[in-house]
DNA sequence: GCCAACGTTGGC
DNA sequence: GCCAACGTTGGC
């Protein structure tokens, strides 16, 4: 069991837009970075939890709780030429990128902003806090995620 | 294999 | 809108 923090943007695909996909779920596509490619398919398991992350956006935090309902498979956007994130260079026999399933958990009570998150020493480990990390998939610990959730409760 | 040029991310 | 920090591309 391994928690994540997943970014999204608000304007392209948000919290409310996971709440309203069917059973709450929603294909994680789209993603065209190896690091993050390799973290879709070979380390995130079913069960995982996952901070829903809004970037680019005026309150960039966290806005949820999701989970891996479906394991690593091919990311069939790429080969979907109307996709904007078709990919000639994956090949179907040979798949670049990957892709997961998430389903929501829970909205959080409140939006637990960036800004908030690198206040606490506790977190100064945590990749989304450090400087120039631009990953769209990061690894969060057990003693950060309890930490983080311990923030929603004010 | 090096590295300059270019593109993207994403906070501010 | 700016720009720092990366990642990718492609010439050599």
């Amino acid at each position: 069991m391994q928690y994540w923090l997943m970014k999204t943007e608000p304007n392209t695909f948000s919290l409310n837009d996971l709440k309203n996909s069917p059973r709450k779920t929603t294909e994680w596509d789209g993603v065209r970075n190896y690091q993050a490619r390799n973290m879709l398919r070979d380390k995130m398991q079913k069960g995982d939890l996952v901070f829903f992350y809004h970037s680019n956006c005026k309150e960039p935090g966290i806005v949820g709780i999701a989970k891996i309902t479906k394991e690593g498979y091919p990311d069939s956007t790429a080969f979907d030429f109307t996709s904007p994130y078709h990919d000639p260079k994956s090949d179907p026999a040979n798949p670049r990128w990957f892709m997961v399933n998430i389903s929501l958990v829970r909205p959080l009570q409140r939006t637990i902003t960036l800004a908030e998150l690198k206040l606490h020493l506790a977190l100064k480990e945590l990749p989304l806090v450090r400087k120039g990390n631009r990953l769209s998939i990061l690894p969060v610990n057990e003693s950060q995620w309890q930490f983080i959730l311990g923030l929603e409760i004010i």
